[in-house]
DNA sequence: TAGTCGTGGAT
DNA sequence: TATCCAAGACT
């Protein structure tokens, strides 16, 4: 083995982290890690993979279980169609496989929510087939090591680093050697300020060498953020509230809210007063409105208020909006946002 | 292909 | 405070 291999490995037999989905190689397992994972820091996604795990020992118990269980399990964690597409995924084990997890790097891919990524990091640390697990780390790493400036947002620079990862993973344990790349990525060539003083591979850093670990990776393509203008109404009608079911394509699919109304602006609260409601009718008092809350998403910067309504005398709630009990309003998957606005009003958790 | 999908920690 | 970006996938 060479420099690269030899380094990297010595390293990671003595810096590996004691991560609960090592701790044995069920595929099920390990496939819930990679999902929970997905642009997620490991130190956000454990408690959710010991929270998953117990909740459903196997495939076939995440299969039997609500969407919106799975959702509620998932609260807080983002990116919720990885949640969703879990669930359907395990649906397909349970029914078509028959509670077995696919063996094959093919049949792996297919599954909902299972990418190029996730395929590979299954197949080669559940079932030591040797395909390269191609993620953030590892276009890093190559990136800096070999001094490889082709943007990884790239087509060409994805084609570039997956035929890089595997001429490297030739000839090598599969599992053993994806896992030593990321974590070495994840632990030592971080992005910032990256361990380049106590660091195995100095010798050999192309990107050290050179004066480019700050370039490197290079990537092209910078997000824009559209601004959307949220009002959330709670209906105090005592001992229950509405909440309302987001469908659609939009964000937070399949997750509660408040009844909400949307805007292209900022509503004064002179405005808002005059402003049409989720839910028209004529015995409501406006116990009050919050100041505004700035929530940050990828591609999103929601600008919210919560209008705390009192609902006198009886109210018929127009379906789809559901009737809940203040109790209850807990078992409910949100947002974040929807979540801090019924901190804030006393109510959720 | 480029835009979209969350949240939180680090700098 | 602003920016980056994390074991990416989907449309």
């Amino acid at each position: 083995m060479d420099n690269f291999h030899t380094n990297i490995y010595n390293w990671y037999h003595i810096n590996k982290r004691d991560l609960p989905w090592r701790k044995d190689r069920d595929p099920y397992k390990i496939w819930l890690s990679e999902i929970i994972l997905q642009q997620t820091r490991v130190e956000q996604g454990k408690n959710y993979f010991y929270r998953f795990a117990e909740a459903y020992p196997t495939v076939n118990d995440l299969a039997s279980a609500h969407e919106d269980e799975v959702l509620k399990l998932w609260q807080g964690l983002g990116y919720y169609s990885r949640a969703r597409n879990l669930h359907a995924s395990a649906k397909i084990i349970a029914l078509q496989y028959n509670g077995t997890f696919p063996n094959d790097y093919k049949n792996i891919l297919a599954l909902k929510g299972v990418g190029p990524y996730t395929a590979a990091a299954i197949a080669s640390i559940a079932f030591d087939l040797p395909f390269p697990a191609v993620d953030g780390n590892i276009y890093r790493v190559l990136s800096r090591y070999y001094g490889i400036e082709t943007p990884i947002d790239s087509s060409a620079g994805k084609k570039e680093f997956q035929q890089l990862a595997e001429e490297l993973i030739r000839g090598q344990n599969p599992g053993m050697h994806n896992q030593a790349l990321m974590e070495f990525g994840a632990l030592q060539c971080v992005p910032k300020s990256p361990k380049c003083e106590t660091c195995p591979l100095s010798d050999s850093c192309f990107a050290l060498k050179n004066g480019l670990v700050n370039q490197l990776p290079v990537k092209e393509k910078k997000t824009k953020q559209r601004h959307r203008y949220f009002y959330y109404y709670i209906y105090d009608m005592g001992d229950s509230i509405l909440l309302d079911k987001r469908s659609g394509s939009d964000i937070w699919q399949n997750l509660y809210q408040l009844p909400l109304m949307e805007y292209e602006k900022a509503l004064s609260d002179s405005e808002l007063l005059k402003a049409d409601l989720p839910v028209k009718s004529s015995q409501l008092n406006i116990k009050y409105i919050s100041g505004q809350k700035k929530h940050v998403l990828s591609h999103q910067i929601i600008h919210a208020k919560l209008i705390y309504l009192e609902v006198q005398g009886n109210f018929n709630n127009p379906s789809p909006l559901i009737r809940v009990n203040k109790k209850d309003i807990s078992k409910f998957a949100v947002s974040r946002l929807v979540e801090q606005f019924l901190h804030e009003a006393g109510l959720g958790i």
